[in-house]
DNA sequence: CTGTTAGCGCGTTCAC
DNA sequence: GTGAACGCGCTAACAG
């Protein structure tokens, strides 16, 4: 180590002064402290972590990095991550479940102390093996990991209360495939089951996952006595907002998921329920907010 | 190193396996490798870094996560430095200079074989210091590093070429503070310079980063003979759209820049140059594609 | 072709 | 309080 001999001292004392130890004289510390500020010397974090076999850097693996919804999230998780003077690794998995594996290939040589990892349909939980019990899986139910998994069935539910509050008894819903467990099926469901119990007669349809199909699909779900369309995710809520306005559907409200800013602007007939303010973790871990 | 004496064989035997050196009997590469597989063995990549002086980490520090432009940018960095070996470590600046120190640090004590920075107002390059002739920073101008400056000027130049050309005379422009060198006073000026050197009546206003804000301004740009309103990004063009269309002017049609693919979807009379297809890169560097 | 040796920069004993 | 010595997992240089 340069800076223990341009300052005089051992290798050790440098080392104390780096993490706070209280055992080295004021003024050796601030000595060291001052030739290594001259310096602009600062420790490996390789060195660091071979040696204390622990890295302080999580990796957070992302479905895709432009994603508002997630990027909430990670919003909430990095300061969290950063108070507790851990570094993040963000990677974005672009729901392959290849490139995933080889994300996680890399945390594990970078020795990442845990993972945050945003599931999806055919993400195999079973790849976060070398992290267990240092992982978190969100957005996705095992019992294998600890999870957080976004309320999917309460946030249709929350829709369709709010609107049938208002006395809406015609209520078009449009989602994604069922094939996706989370935003696909359990959305659905909360939507057929919330129709079967208030006795409504259900107008649903699929689209995929983009603005274009959403924007056909929304015909489908019209009806003269239309009063509102409540949509798995705020990007089919915005595709269908459009095509209301098209054709002169104002009338009908609009509900999406995702809390994303631009569907209420545009389309101030909407409302939209955040997924981040309403998450379920299981099991217990140490607490983290979002904020 | 277990593996080694697992397999019955060297250390350096097993590093040439892991590195692909020619020098090993196939035999033997076999047997290594099979141990490596039944381990699950992975190299440290701590150890490598700290022995072979580079990491194969590249930072990308961006201003926001959620920039759409920025992610159009990343996701192809992503790829052309995963095909060349290199982990990229992303973070986010959110404009902010001591954040930002933070983040260059810690790629500083990671060993970060370079930086790709995405550049901000108040950021000073001078930051980057310690990764001089390894960074490389994105839509800034700056004669000290390598810098990939978006063409600013052109954009808007682009813009205004198009809709004069449809015959317009009277185009609006609604910009954000000339104290953002690129984004405000280049665009802001660019409009400036055509408007003369066409001939035409300048009318423009300034408004934040906000879609309130540009909502609110967009009232100021608008005469009964304007015909279009060039804004500075997609979300102020969003914002005017919005506006232009709850005063039931629709017919005004509207250039953003940025490409964002909601823009056009919602305001099909908007267009939108994409400032990544236009980039120019001072002084040459390493070719890298964005696709 | 393969094994042995010497550090990389740090934290952690253990002596002083 | 402080310094010297050792080893983390790996690669490069050298010796077979």
């Amino acid at each position: 180590m340069d800076i223990a001999k341009l300052a005089g001292v051992g290798k050790s004392t440098v080392s104390r002064v780096l993490n706070n130890d209280h055992r080295v004289k004021d003024e050796t510390r601030a000595l060291v402290q001052s030739v290594i500020a001259q310096h602009g010397f600062s420790p490996s974090k390789s060195a660091q972590s071979m040696r204390a076999r622990r890295s302080r850097l999580i990796g957070v693996i992302v479905a895709r990095l432009d994603s508002s919804a997630e990027n909430v999230a990670v919003s909430g998780i990095l300061s969290a991550l950063y108070a507790q003077g851990y570094d993040a690794a963000i990677m974005e998995s672009q729901f392959d479940v290849d490139l995933t594996a080889e994300h996680i290939e890399v945390l594990k040589r970078r020795n990442a102390d845990g993972v945050i990892m945003f599931g999806f349909s055919e993400f195999d939980v079973a790849q976060l093996s070398p992290f267990e019990g240092r992982c978190v899986v969100m957005a996705v139910d095992t019992d294998r990991f600890s999870s957080v998994s976004y309320d999917n069935w309460g946030a249709v539910e929350q829709l369709m209360t709010h609107f049938h509050g208002e006395g809406f008894r015609h209520i078009s819903y449009l989602g994604v495939t069922p094939k996706d467990l989370t935003t696909g099926k359990v959305r659905l469901d909360s939507y057929l089951s919330f129709c079967e119990s208030h006795d409504l007669t259900p107008v649903c349809n699929i689209a995929e996952v983009s603005l274009d199909s959403g924007y056909q699909v929304t015909d489908s779900l019209i009806r003269p006595e239309t009063q509102a369309v409540v949509c798995a995710s705020d990007t089919l809520a915005l595709a269908a907002g459009k095509r209301l306005q098209d054709i002169g559907r104002t009338d009908i409200r609009i509900g999406g998921i995702g809390n994303h800013q631009l569907l209420r602007f545009v389309f101030p007939q909407s409302i939209s329920v955040d997924l981040a303010t309403d998450k379920q973790v299981t099991p217990p871990l140490n607490s983290y907010s979002t904020k």
